[in-house]
Parts: structure tokens; sequence; C-alpha cells
DNA sequence: TTCCATACCTTACACCGTCAGGTAGTACAG
DNA sequence: CTGTACTACCTGACGGTGTAAGGTATGGAA
């Protein structure tokens, strides 16, 4: 009875891929201040040191953390209109982002395998529809600042989904007080618009990336008259 | 001599604001990471806890930062119309994220009181433009957007000044080789657009920015109309 | 049988945030 | 002038972190 483990059989062998797995269900779960080498190595049923073996460092296990989570995202497809390819990719890449929250302040990390083949995509992509290099650079960073920029919006919500809203709800009206004398407006936009019943944050997210379309459409136009 | 600064006589005492103001300063030289209470007391000529008398914890110390990073970001005018003081506010806006890169991944905070008088002023500018609430909102959000995430993306680009382009430039083009064969596109463009002499990813910022004002001053005629 | 790489382990170190409690100096009430 | 309370600092310690250094059991190849 050395092992901390339970009796199910011998253990899997630990592999890079697996503990960069099993790390990003950690971070899920607890979000990534959970996430030590000791904790990790205790859910792979291992000792701390044993995941020297199979990632450089901690950096290094983060950027194969951050890759999974860019290989979560639909490549646009060859065969699809440029807009609805973007547009698709950007509701999957906000999708991802949402479910690993803590990935999105990680992309100042070295670009992995799954990041460059996205991008890779998405130039073939805009290329393919006739945009020129220097239009599909402008767009590229104009979309995906967009699309990364929300995430971190929505990440930093009091608490996303449904069940706290009421307790966040309270506790915001609770300061209500304080912000219609300090800042009028902040209240007024609370009061009547952002805690009404059907409010969802997320629901921004459509009309942004509509209007952003429009105008990347009209910018290739445009250009290709 | 049992203290470690110089004599250069007392030294100013310690106070929230200036507990805050050189942690941004040591984040700013060194990062983040090299920021600890023991380092932070020390800059301040005092012992680690002694911060605590001043600050709750280190998120509370952090969030004091964050603040302070948005008190720097100039508040839109009163008097001027919508669409320069918003064009005003994102310039900014990024200007000062770029001042303080370590800044923008730590949103998550609970906002303070100079980040509610910049939200109170923009919702106010839009207002007094004539825009609905339901339109402030989603202007709102997505200007915050593109201007968080641009930050995000410039924050996480290879070193940004001009110091160190050549050594960047020359590990991209080692792999150069590797990206061509499993990346064309990426490799393409790296080589005939950003590697280009002129090129500096900042100058993205301004094409996005013009594409979504002139979105949002589409959506406001038509609002209006 | 010997050798060696693989995949694990133990020990130790420097550093981290912060709890618990102590101590000079000043302010003011009696 | 004394006593007390408060402010602003301090020391020491605890449990946590990432990881450097080096040891050990296993299994296949020579």
């Amino acid at each position: 009875m050395t092992s901390t483990r339970g009796s199910t059989g011998p253990r899997e062998p630990v592999s890079r891929d697996r503990a960069i797995r099993v790390a990003v269900g950690l971070a899920d779960a607890g979000g990534l201040e959970s996430l030590s080498m000791r904790r990790l190595a205790q859910a792979l049923g291992v000792e701390a040191m044993s995941l020297y073996y199979h990632v450089k460092n901690k950096d290094d296990l983060i950027d194969g953390m951050v890759d999974l989570v860019f290989d979560e995202i639909a490549l646009p497809p060859a065969d699809t209109p440029w807009r609805t390819a973007m547009e698709d990719r950007a509701h999957s890449a906000r999708a991802a982002w949402a479910r690993h929250p803590w990935a999105i302040s990680l992309m100042r990390s070295t670009p992995g395998a799954a990041t460059l083949r996205h991008l890779d995509a998405v130039i073939a992509c805009l290329r393919g529809a006739g945009f020129s290099m220097t239009l599909t650079a402008h767009v590229m960073s104009l979309l995906d600042s967009y699309v990364d920029g929300f995430a971190l919006q929505e990440a930093s919500l009091p608490l996303s989904e449904a069940g706290d809203v009421n307790t966040a709800t309270e506790s915001i009206l609770a300061q209500q007080h304080m912000m219609s004398g300090a800042f009028p407006h902040l209240a007024e936009m609370a009061e009547t618009h952002i805690l009404q019943p059907g409010y969802a944050y997320g629901d921004e997210f459509a009309f942004g990336l509509g209007l952003i379309l429009d105008g990347i459409e009209a910018a290739h136009r445009a250009a290709s008259g």
C-alpha cells in the first residue's frame, strides 16, 4: 500500500499527450492556479518529478495545453464560402475558449502544431476567396482580435452559468446605491438593460461578428471591384 | 547598517497608492512573474509583511495595479462627436495596454474606481449621441472586445520593440523550411508580407478600428433614421 | 551476461503568499 | 506626567511551489 491510487489494476503509462489532457481537465475543473506539478502527478498516479521525463517544464506543459484547446477549434473547410467559414470558425473558437477560460490569457505561449495548422487553414480559405495578402492579414488580425477579446471579456464575468445568476445579480444590486450616485449611466444600463430577465452577455457576440463580417465583405468587394 | 536601502535620508512612508505605483513599475520592468511581495517590499525599503498593512493581499494589490492602468486611458470628452471620442479612446487604451502588457490578462479582477468611471463616461458619450441602450451595449462590447483582443495579440508577439526584430526574424526564418512544408500559406504570408521591411503588427489596429466604426455609424444611422 | 535507455523515484533548495504575534513611535485622555 | 490605544513597521514560521541532482527498477539488445 505505498500507492495513493485505487486498485484498478496496473496504471496506464504516462505520456506527454496524456499528461497534457489530464492537466487540461484539472485546469477546467479548478482554474489554472489549481494546477501544480505535484497535483497533476497525483492525478496521473505518479510523483511530481516523473513528469519531467515527458515534459520539459511547466511552461512546456502549458504550451501543450493551449495547443490542445486550439485543436478543438473547427478548421475552416476548404470548400465553403469564406463568410460562412469565418463565421463558423469564430463561433467554434468562442465555444472552445468558453470551455477552457484559463486558456485565453495564455496565448502568449509559443504556438504549437494545432495553432499553426489553424492559421494556415484560415489563410488558405481567405486567399482562395480572392483576398489579397494585405487584406488577408488585416482580416485575420481583426477577426482574431474580436473573438479573443470577446472571450477574454466573457471569462472575466462573475460566473457565466445560470446557477449563480441570482447571487451575482443581487450582489450587484447591493452596489446600486453607490453606483447610481457616482456612476449614474452605468447604473442605468445595469438596471434597465443588463439585469433584465432575458439578458445574456454571450448574445452580444453575434452582433459584433455580423458587423465585422459585413465590413470585411464590403472591403473585399471594393478591392476585387 | 541594518538597512538594505541607500543612505538617501529617511525613507518616504509606504502607502497603498505608492505601493501600487511601485508594483506597476516592477511589473513593467520584469513582467508580472517578477513581482513578489518580498521584492516589492524591498523596492519600498520595507519588509514583506509590512505591505499587508496597506494592502489586503496580493490580489488586492493586483486589482489596484489594473485600476491604475485603466486610469491612464483617456476618458471620452463630453463635447466631442462620438466617433472621434471612441477612436481616441481606443488608441489611448491600446497605448496603455502596450505600456503595461502584463495587465491585459488580469481584467478578470474586480473593477476599481477608474474602471467604473471609464465605463460610465463611455456610456454617457454614446447615449448623448442618441444611441439606444441596446445599441450602446452592443457597441461597447464590440469596441472593447476588439481593443482588448488586439492588445492581447500584441502582447503575445515575440518582442514588440525594434531592438529585437532582427533576432526574432532570424529565428522565425530558421523555421521557414519546416513551415513551408507543413504550413505553406503561413510560410508565404510570413515571407512575402510580415517579414517585409516596413511591416509592423501595430499598424493593423487602425484598419480594424476604422472598419468597426464605419459599421457602427451605419447601424446608428439606420436606427436613428 | 552485460549494457544501456526508459520511466519512474527520493531528496533537497530557493522562493512564494501569508498567519500569528511582537515592537518601536506617536497621540491623546486622565 | 502617565497610561492607553493606534499606527506602521518587524521576526519567525508554515505549507505550498517549480525544479536541479542524482538514485533505482525494468526490459530489451549485444
